[in-house]
DNA sequence: TAGTCTAGAGAACGCACGTTCTCAAGCGCG
DNA sequence: CGCGCTTGAGAACGTGCGTTCTCTAGACTA
């Protein structure tokens, strides 16, 4: 029962990151998660005790789900340079499938930045440990600046989960990319990696 | 009183878009605007019917704002590779400020985009009126292709836009600098434009 | 079988907020 | 002076929603 428990919970908090990510975190009721889900009200609040630690969970979930995605997208690609690339491609991929809704931390943040503390952590967290891992990918390129290459990676992943969300269209990732290209090249990352 | 009427309701105005900025639309409740504006319930349900034609309106004066501060900025930088530049010198310097909050729309486009047609189109309308802005701007270099230089320049504001408000700093909008340098030296557009 | 404990379904509560209504005060006009 | 119209201030209403409470039905135990 412990691992029903544990189960009941893991379903609820997927079920709730499908409704938030789709219709947004204010928009989305917890009765509307409750009929979604199956469970009784009792049960939703034995999992999360309020409304504010599902949101919290969520953010979690989603941290996960993105940094997964990613890596396993970007496994087996050699090239520093590519991997780089890929990035946007897996963007560009994820940005064109029905279920895109943009950048879920951009989303909860401008919905929740004025009252929650806990979300600007998820939120800067989640940014920061994207940001460490654009170091790590810009760190194995032989860019003369990889903390100054990673700052604008980043930059070109926001300016282009936004620019996709808004729109409505994959386009702004390939813009992305094509930047990413020229930054690379002017970057002097197109040499082997330093020892 | 045709003239005292449309001054009350530009101070109305004027008050809920300071509002709405700094802490949000969903935050701030007619009441607040009443108490700010130092007007009735009435005389403001009369200037603006509902809620959300004054969000509306405010969305629009948020967009005259923008355009306006910006090519207020531009006038009499002659280079156009400066004047590109100068975007996101603009964007620091706002960025910067205390009043700074991010962009409007993208906020406004995450708290409401679900349900409220009008907020969605008054966010396209101004990406696309900023957009048309930068390929006037992108054309007056010789870029080899301003259309995709526009887009990538646009893909950095929203980017810098993003990271700034997120981080609380306005570092990013100096990495977009630096960015649409790069592409401009990489774009062709350092010679002078063709005739 | 009788008693007790649990869980589920949904009603109920409290609060926030957009919008409308009430009521009284002020003011022009016959 | 007296009548009606407008205005302002705030109460009131309806709704939505997060959270808690109630009531009933079933299961387990002696």
């Amino acid at each position: 029962m412990e691992t029903e428990d544990a189960a009941e919970c893991s379903r609820v908090l997927a079920v709730a990151d499908g409704l938030f990510y789709a219709h947004g975190i204010q928009a989305v009721g917890m009765d509307r998660i409750r009929d979604a889900a199956g469970v009784s009200l009792k049960r939703l609040y034995r999992c999360f005790p309020s409304k504010a630690a599902l949101v919290e969970a969520y953010l979690r979930t989603r941290d996960e789900w993105a940094r997964n995605e990613l890596s396993a997208y970007l496994t087996g690609i050699e090239s520093p340079r590519e991997r780089i690339l890929g990035v946007f491609d897996w963007l560009h991929a994820w940005a064109q499938g029905a279920d895109f809704h943009g950048c879920a931390f951009l989303n909860a943040y401008g919905e929740l930045a004025s009252g929650s503390e806990g979300v600007v952590r998820a939120v800067r967290d989640h940014k920061s440990a994207l940001r460490r891992y654009l170091r790590h990918l810009a760190g194995t390129t032989a860019a003369r600046d990889p903390e100054t290459l990673a700052a604008q990676l980043a930059l070109l992943l926001d300016g282009a989960l936004s620019g996709a969300h808004v729109s409505g269209t994959a386009a702004p990732a390939l813009d992305a990319r094509a930047v990413a290209a020229t930054l690379l090249d002017a970057s002097g990352a197109g040499r082997p990696a330093p020892a």
